[in-house]
DNA sequence: TTGTATGCGTTATCAT
DNA sequence: ATGATAACGCATACAA
């Protein structure tokens, strides 16, 4: 492997000044200046990284720590935190935090020396290694929220997005309308059925506990919790899914029980994923951009990595969308169109 | 930031002696071993990743270097590719190349002094800085393959897939069978193509220009291809997307049109993508397990890793399976369960 | 069983 | 404008 000193001695120079030229700090001759750069382009001459890093303490690597999650969710945060990062000359390191039950600390602690700063997800509210992270590293949280607010955190406006697509069924003439809650311990179903119940006092209707089943955020328990729904006494007139996969399986429901959706049933979910525009009938759902929420959570990083020690911690949040398609039983605004960007493999 | 200085000093030995005892390597007495694990778990000490690799020269970290993909390809392969490495200690460092033309060699540059081997993704046909590639560093291409055999490259084994799905359709009783070919420099779409020949060749069909399309890989050109083939005087009765989600562009067309699916034209398509169970009617492809194409990509590369010099290059290739549903006109075998894993955002 | 000293590849400081 | 050298945090060969 090629070294500064390979270069600085094919050179008849230090390494001091190939490390001035290759660095352009410190005045160097011009003609030692072409001289360098080129024996080091023709060594293929590369810094190492982790050497160099360990003199400047910075990495130029950012960590990126998410659950054990699945599909588009995952792909989209990726690319908004490393388009973003990419754009300010940072790599990302990942990790998933693969269900061990330490969660963040310990992998925080293997990132040590090796990133910059970090970007976290941990969604379940009462990990408790949200309260005592180390804050020893630049953090931002994402889709999480920690006890105090000692830390930065980045979440979906998941209540407005739920209240708004609440009034809008409500808007439609429904009057009982359900929600098939996600996880029991994540932030984002927590915030989503609070918005939920604020959207239903919004239109003074009190919230009947019959109505709100639970999910778990799977295509598998939405459709049993239709099953169920669709078994009351007094059923709902409209559905509203924490996610789109819950609405999805809620769909499949619907449809083998014979319900017809809208007519006897609204159907509307939440996260606007790919899938939603393809369903029988299209999905209505509440978009959030994902690849927003990573390149944000990236700059917010990037702010307290720089900022450092007169930062000041934020809270922000990723607004979202209510996207109306058919399953509501509002006239569809949008119909299906070939998407020139969507192409899976390659 | 605490030290395996702050570590010997506070227990009053050498640094020499605490890094014996992190490491296991070399024999220290009980009593010294145990004051000096509480103390570094007390100081929360953490070895310095980059000062560490410096001297063993490992990183356990391997670079990943993937072109600019959307969707369910990205996170699966991830998966993958991330499960395996963690399984063997090590961690993922993600770079998208990000259309840059200089391609792979800028990014293996960057990782320099960073990881200890990369896989990556190149399956522009032509990108000639796959041939000079400096081997300094273990390396994995997936699918993509390099000219010569220098380089260590795992591929799906695309051709025999689009050949088992033609026979099938063949087997169906179609005689005119069109395809919907790739992007024009893809080496997946170029071996999909191959394989389709082959299966026309297996069964005394000779191939025919007009009815080879090609659809770029996205929906759009899907839909716009098969536009074209219906208006074809000699009209094919089956069309053979090269991935899904140009089966799915392609059904748009067939449904507008007002073409049955698959009573006056079977489709099929490649890759399996979660949306090809839901289409109307859902869509036979041809499956390929995304995730283990990371997992063995890893094993490849780790591989290579430890044996380093006497390693014999390989190439290897993963399994596909054709999924029968009903837009070709079989049987439906298969149906869609509500599924228990799929969870979009958590 | 433990300590001392050297070096990994780089940048930064201080000379010259 | 350039060179010598210390320092970054750690592992390890060698000495004790």
């Amino acid at each position: 492997m090629v070294t500064i000193k390979d270069v600085a001695r094919e050179a008849n120079v230090s390494v001091a000044t190939v490390s001035r030229v290759l660095n352009g700090s410190g005045p160097v001759s011009a003609e030692t200046q072409r001289r360098i750069r080129e024996i080091a382009g023709r060594l293929r001459y590369v810094p190492h990284g982790g050497a160099r890093s360990l003199i400047t303490s910075r990495t130029e690597i950012l960590g990126v720590l998410l659950p054990d999650l699945y599909g588009e969710f995952f792909s989209e945060v990726i690319r908004g935190l490393d388009e973003t990062a990419q754009r300010h000359g940072f790599h990302l390191i990942i990790s998933r935090s693969h269900a061990s039950k330490h969660g963040i600390e310990t992998a925080m602690r293997a990132m040590r020396g090796r990133v910059d700063g970090v970007v976290a997800m941990s969604p379940d509210l009462d990990e408790e290694s949200l309260t005592n992270v180390p804050s020893t590293l630049p953090l931002v949280l994402l889709c999480s929220v920690s006890r105090g607010d000692a830390l930065d955190s980045l979440t979906i406006d998941n209540c407005r997005g739920a209240r708004a697509m609440v009034k809008h069924l409500i808007s439609l003439g429904h009057q009982r309308v359900a929600i098939i809650k996600g996880a029991p311990r994540n932030y984002d179903a927590a915030e989503r059925l609070r918005g939920y119940r604020l959207g239903l006092k919004d239109a003074g209707i009190k919230p009947e506990r019959a109505l709100e089943l639970e999910g778990g955020f799977t295509e598998a328990g939405g459709y049993a919790a239709a099953l169920q729904l669709l078994g009351l006494a007094e059923r709902p007139t409209a559905i509203f899914a924490a996610n789109d996969s819950m609405a999805i399986g809620a769909l499949s429901a619907l449809r083998e029980s014979g319900v017809q959706v809208p007519g006897q049933m609204a159907v509307a979910g939440f996260d606007d994923i790919p899938l939603a525009r393809y369903m029988d009938p299209p999905l209505s759902t509440v978009r959030v951009s994902i690849c927003d929420l990573g390149a944000r959570a990236v700059e917010m990083l990037l702010n307290g990595i720089t900022s450092k020690n007169e930062h000041r911690r934020k809270r922000e949040q990723v607004a979202t969308e209510v996207v109306i398609r058919s399953s509501c039983g509002a006239q569809s605004v949008e119909r299906p169109p070939p998407s020139t960007t969507n192409s899976d493999l390659h």
